[in-house]
Formats: structure tokens, C-alpha cells, sequence
DNA sequence: CTTAAAATTGACATAAGTGTACATTTATCC
DNA sequence: GGATAAATGTACACTTATGTCAATTTTAAG
């Protein structure tokens, strides 16, 4: 399994440039992702670049993609996971919020900001939160709530971490972790279990 | 009264160019505001810029200035406004984000993009995050919430709106209209009176 | 050890932006 | 109507970015 360098001993390729477009992008916001600062960093010469990428646009186009396979999915598969109660469920939903291989924050704002500048990715924003509220809603609608209710509810619990993000907060775990009984109330209308709690805490404490 | 233009018969001004890069921050973000491109929409020559403003640096502290001059105070005018329910004060709150005159939303979203680049800049937005935070929390707290639960309703509050304009949604007013006695409800845990609606609707339907 | 593909580089042409110096035009005040 | 300050414009020097091309170097394969 030399699987993890397969590109013999070449400095560059698709995944080095692709990665530090990434950095710069959440560092500096699109406008940040250059070729010729990105080359500096990688101590490659530019024009290296125009051998994995025709231009820059199909260096963003992959940064685009990148965000679109990431992010919705988990969301909606976490809306889906088996819960007894909504507040079980609202739990299943937070660990997003926690767990950065399950949802990429910073990303996600970066993304963003991006898209005051490009029509396009704006329209993909809007589908991604279309499905991402709709699957929110359906998971309150199956726990009882009416549609209205359950769709001012899916908004908020969406809102709120999507201004989360937004506000670029840098809380650490412990202090998030306090206030997640109080949202779960808020955003369900009653408050959790707290054997729904502890299970949730043992999944979310210092896994690193 | 002549003086919405006492400056005689000059074309240029600093809140031509000030104005000028306020559009260009909203549509394509601060990258977009550059003394070239703005002095063609002006129709000037370039150059004439520096008669106003030192340089490009100065034109964007300016509009950070203006920023911090308009969204805070009104907002937390709002949370201060005379209720007499917790329902009515939320109802007071939500005019800001229906009435333009008392948040720019737009700008606000432009502003936080903005800061991504500029660490100076964070910190004043994360000052002004925590004044409007604790002036909603103090709200919830006079009408008797016990402190934790004031603290996320009022992080709730704040951040579904911060996430709406970071999803930059462009709903009318009847469709917002339609699912605010629902979030007052999330917001505030209990559904509004008919009569508080009343005179809500009363001073935000149809201004124009 | 050769060879051929893969990757890297420097030189070139072009574009868009910044800011300064200096000349010129335009209002206004006496 | 001329002086004068405010505003505008032209020319220049500089910086940072993009993308193409023709070498050149590096690596893997035979």
C-alpha cells in the first residue's frame, strides 16, 4: 500500500495545489486564492500550475465541487438517523455542528462569501439549504409537529448554526457543549432526556 | 435650504466616492471596491479620488465607520422599547428585520465577508456581536427567564437572523409576514396575542 | 544506461490595479 | 473680470497578477 504517495517523487499534482486553494480560501476568502501566492507557498514556480489545471477557474470549479460533496450529505443523513424522541433526534443533528468530519464550518462560510460574486455557486447555496431545511422539517413532521410549526423549527435549528458560522466564533467544545440542553428546548419545544444527554456527551467528549 | 448639494457644481465629493463604495462592497464585496473601477461608474477620472481620500485605505475605513454607526444602536434600541409581554418585545425586535431603516442587512452580510481578510475588523464585529447578544438576553431576562435560558433564546434570536442573511434569501414581505407568530413562539416559547400581531402587522405591512 | 513521459522552470506578452507629479479646468469671491 | 482655491485630468513609474511557449530537469520503465 504505497497507495498515499503514488506520484513517485513530483512535488506538485492536482491534490497540492487543490489543498492549498482550500487553505487560502478559508484563510483569505476567494479573492485570496491566486496562483502566484499559492506557487510562493509551495515553493513551486506558477506557471507549474497550468500542468494539473487548465486555468484558474477550473482550480476554483474543483473547490466547488469539493464543498458540494461534502457538506449536504451528512446533514441530511444525520436528520435520517434512528432517534426515539425529536429531542433524540435534535442531538443526532448538533453532533454536525460538533464534529468536523461530519460538517466543515469554515468551508462553509468561505463558500459563502464566494458566491456575492458568483451567480452560479449562489444558485447551488440555495438548493444545498433547500434540501438541508427540507430534510429538517420532515424530521420534526415525524415526530408530530405541524407543517407550519415544523418548518419555522427546521429554519431556526438551521438558522442558527448557519449564523454561527457567520459569526466566526471560536468557542471551545466545553463551552458549547453547555448551552446544547437550552437549544435542544428551544428549538424542539421541550427539553431533552437526560439519558438522551449522556449518551450524547459520551459521543461528543475529547474524542481526539 | 439648499444644501443637499452645497458643494456647487462639482461632480466629485467624498459621499460620491463614499457612496460609490458602498454599492460596489454590497454587490461584489470589498475585492470590488477599487478606486479604477469606481471612478468609471462615476464617470471621472481616477485620479481625482485622491483629492478626497489619501488613498484606498481610507475610502474602506470610512465605510467601516458607517457600518458601525447604523446597525448596532437601532438594534438595540429595539430590545429596549417599551412591552408589555415577552412576546411584544420579541414583535419590537423583529421590526429590524423588516424595516431597512433600521438594519442594512445587506450590508451587514457584506461587512462580515469583508472581515475575513481583515483581523481588525473582526474584532469590531465580535464587539458589536456580543452588545447585541446581551441586549437581547437582558430583554428575555426582565420578563423572567432564569439566565441560561435567556442567553440561548437570545442567541437564537440573533442568529437566525445573522443565518438569514448569510443565506441571503430575497422572500417578500408576505411570505416573511406569514411565519412570524411561529418564530415568536420558537423565540420566545410561547405564541404571541392575536392583539399583539395585530398591531405588529399594523406598522409593518405595505409602508410604502 | 537510455529513453520517453511527467513535471518544472524562466522568459515573454498582456492586463488591471495603485499612487505621485504636474498641468489644466471650473467656480467663487472680491 | 482677474485671482484663487477646489476639483479634474494626463503622463509616468511601479506592482501583482494571468496565461503561453520553449527549454530543461526529473523520474520510472525497459
Amino acid at each position: 500500500m504505497e497507495e498515499q504517495s503514488q506520484n513517485g517523487g513530483w512535488r506538485g499534482s492536482p491534490d497540492v495545489w487543490l489543498n492549498a486553494a482550500y487553505d487560502a480560501l478559508l484563510e483569505t476568502g476567494v479573492d485570496g486564492v491566486k496562483i502566484q501566492p499559492l506557487a510562493k507557498r509551495l515553493n513551486l514556480s506558477r506557471t507549474s500550475f497550468y500542468w494539473f489545471f487548465k486555468d484558474r477557474k477550473e482550480l476554483l470549479d474543483a473547490l466547488i465541487t469539493q464543498w458540494r460533496e461534502k457538506n449536504t450529505g451528512n446533514l441530511i443523513k444525520q436528520t435520517e438517523a434512528f432517534a426515539e424522541t425529536v429531542t433524540e433526534a435534535m442531538l443526532n443533528v448538533i453532533d454536525c455542528w460538533l464534529k468536523p468530519e461530519l460538517f466543515d464550518a469554515k468551508f462553509e462560510f468561505a463558500i459563502r462569501g464566494w458566491s456575492v460574486r458568483s451567480p452560479a455557486l449562489l444558485r447551488e447555496i440555495q438548493s444545498a439549504d433547500e434540501q438541508r431545511l427540507d430534510a429538517l422539517k420532515q424530521m420534526f413532521m415525524r415526530f408530530g409537529q405541524n407543517e407550519r410549526l415544523a418548518d419555522t423549527r427546521a429554519r431556526t435549528t438551521y438558522l442558527v448554526q448557519i449564523g454561527y458560522i457567520s459569526m466566526q466564533t471560536d468557542e471551545d467544545l466545553a463551552v458549547r457543549l453547555q448551552r446544547i440542553p437550552e437549544y435542544v428546548e428551544v428549538f424542539t419545544g421541550q427539553p431533552p432526556a437526560q439519558r438522551e444527554l449522556d449518551r450524547f456527551l459520551a459521543r461528543n467528549q475529547n474524542p481526539a
